[in-house]
DNA sequence: CAGTGGTCTAGACCACAGT
DNA sequence: CTGTGGTCTAGACCACTGT
């Protein structure tokens, strides 16, 4: 176990930050399927901190299918297979990064909520749960590329309001501060014309066409993904494309709607 | 909350009777979807248990997706119900069968030329490779969706012209009488307005975003990928929509023209 | 036997929602 | 302000595993 002092100052909780440190020597390669965690206890006085906390701590990678125990014996890594070489699903700063823009934001909105029916249906949480709504304008090179709004799961990410960097890759930081790696998103993509705020925002005329996003982005958790992340987006048409490489099955995706 | 003591005997953990008690009241009805749960509070002063004993009762009907937590609020009975959701992304087919469109198309150009600059370099042949040339109008209960315009490589399916259905599908015929079976293709959507002989095929007005795109499909060819089609398309934008599963390979073609 | 996880206590402080 | 859930503490007893 790393020993340098958790953070302590209550933005992110003590137990998130433990959690980290054991993803963090799972993905590294430290310790292996089926190799034996350090236990509550070991935790517990390497830290400082309460059996509970760190059993919080335990408990909550057995509950993400990464770790399970047995009574008297230990805990263990699961034999799922974990990604080394985690890198992250890219983000807009990491997008523009390696297209040599600089990417920059202009964050309008950060605050708790109850997530909307829709925000609800698609994170497959309950409805009114409590998410974290990050509204941003999106720059590359200081010129207006896109409105993102997304909803995160509070629970996936407590403490997110206070940690949160605005000029920083949410990516990034729902990484470093909660082991949360964007694995795979579900996208879809329409055309339309800009709101009056929006083309107010990205400087254009309501008449030039944008793209439409919303996407559903999950981190891997276990066996199985967990949805983190609801955006809606819309991008200027003059400044962007995509790049999609179609496999056959995935050419059966394109969709109608009437 | 149903007051009767609680077993002690160890027998079964007492967060476990008291989660028990909790479904009861759901499945019975006494607790409906949206209805506020017991605090942890109510429940550690009736039942005589701490605080964190109730709380862990509530935490894994949460976990279990049946209720969630609002700080400040309560905790509150689920509305998912497990058995009617979800919804599963649906092919083109599914979708349209689902809409009850019958597809067709209008076939307005089948012929030989020489592939302009374009279209022989993203199709890597020689400048003035002979290509095959098929525009046609997509419709959908005759209704137009798209135009496209694509350009096969002549040499990989010689004689298309003469045994081209223009109601079959041209994979489907690449594949039968030629061999080909289209693997992958690389594409660039793009919005944009129609340019007025599209607006008139499309019955739509110039001023209709629509979107655009650019693909390249190839063929496997023993190890490697041999490019065989080129295809330009212009979509209603207001009749379709695009699905895309990305996983963070994909995300990283996404692409920025200034 | 000592060490493990499973459960439980009786407090505590905090952030937040509604009054 | 009160009440809520979110977190944390410093203990405790238990069942179970291995030596």
């Amino acid at each position: 176990m790393q020993s340098f002092p958790l953070e302590r100052d209550g933005l992110v909780p003590v137990y998130v930050q433990i959690r980290k440190r054991l993803l963090d020597r799972i993905t590294s390669g430290d310790l292996k399927a089926g190799d034996l965690m350090p236990s509550e206890q070991e935790i517990s006085g390497t830290l400082g901190v309460s059996r509970m906390t760190a059993r919080q701590a335990v408990k909550s990678l057995c509950d993400w299918g990464i770790a399970y125990s047995m009574r008297g014996k230990g805990t263990f890594v699961s034999p799922v297979k974990l990604e080394k070489n985690f890198r992250q699903a890219q983000s807009f700063t990491e997008e523009m990064n390696a297209l040599g823009f600089r990417p920059s934001s202009q964050v309008f909105a950060l605050k708790a909520e109850r997530a909307p029916t829709e925000v609800a249906e698609a994170l497959k949480a309950g409805r009114n749960s409590e998410v974290i709504r990050l509204d941003r304008l999106r720059l590359a090179n200081s010129k207006p590329m896109g409105i993102e709004c997304a909803y995160l799961l509070h629970s996936m990410c407590p403490g997110l309001i206070h940690v949160f960097d605005p000029q920083a890759s949410l990516y990034e930081t729902l990484w470093k501060q909660f082991g949360l790696s964007i694995a795979v998103a579900d996208e879809i993509v329409e055309v339309g014309l800009p709101s009056a705020a929006a083309a107010s925002l990205l400087r254009i005329s309501r008449n030039k066409p944008v793209f439409l996003f919303t996407r559903v982005s999950y981190a891997r958790r276990g066996h199985s993904m967990q949805a983190v992340e609801y955006v809606k987006s819309t991008y200027r048409g003059d400044r962007y494309k995509i790049a999609n490489r179609l496999t056959r099955a995935k050419l059966k995706l394109a969709g109608i709607s009437v």
